[in-house]
DNA sequence: GCTTTGACTCTCG
DNA sequence: TCGAGAGCCAAAG
């Protein structure tokens, strides 16, 4: 049962990101020791588990919101933003102004 | 068991 | 700065 399967590690290492804070899906995928980029995103996109996983705080490499909720665009994305907004993270055009200031590094 | 898809990333022009 | 292409891995059909 210490088997944890590849989106286990990647809900674990998701649920590690304090609040205010935000992390790659490169980050992920590295910090679990593959370059899964893609299935990262799979796992929260499909997001087995409910609100228990935290998808809003991964975002891509370059500061863009990725996405949410499924979709790329949309009423969804706007969502992910205000929730991440309250959490201090700043926001322009859909992309994080003070990225490096609030990615979480593990 | 092969094929398709995906909330990605990197490189080149 | 921007767009297109290639590479990458895992889950679902």
């Amino acid at each position: 049962m210490n088997e944890l399967k590849f989106n286990e590690k990647v809900w674990f290492l998701m649920k590690k990101i304090p609040k205010g804070k935000v992390a790659t899906y490169k980050a992920l995928a590295e910090k679990m020791g593959t370059k899964a980029y893609r299935a990262v995103g799979n796992a929260c996109r499909r997001n087995p588990n409910p609100p228990y996983i935290p998808c809003h705080r991964v975002v891509k490499s370059n500061g863009g919101i990725g996405g949410f909720k499924g979709k790329t665009s949309g009423p969804y994305i706007q969502e992910k933003i205000f929730l991440l907004k309250k959490e201090g993270i700043k926001f322009e055009n859909k992309k994080i102004l003070n990225f490096k200031e609030v990615l979480f590094e593990f």
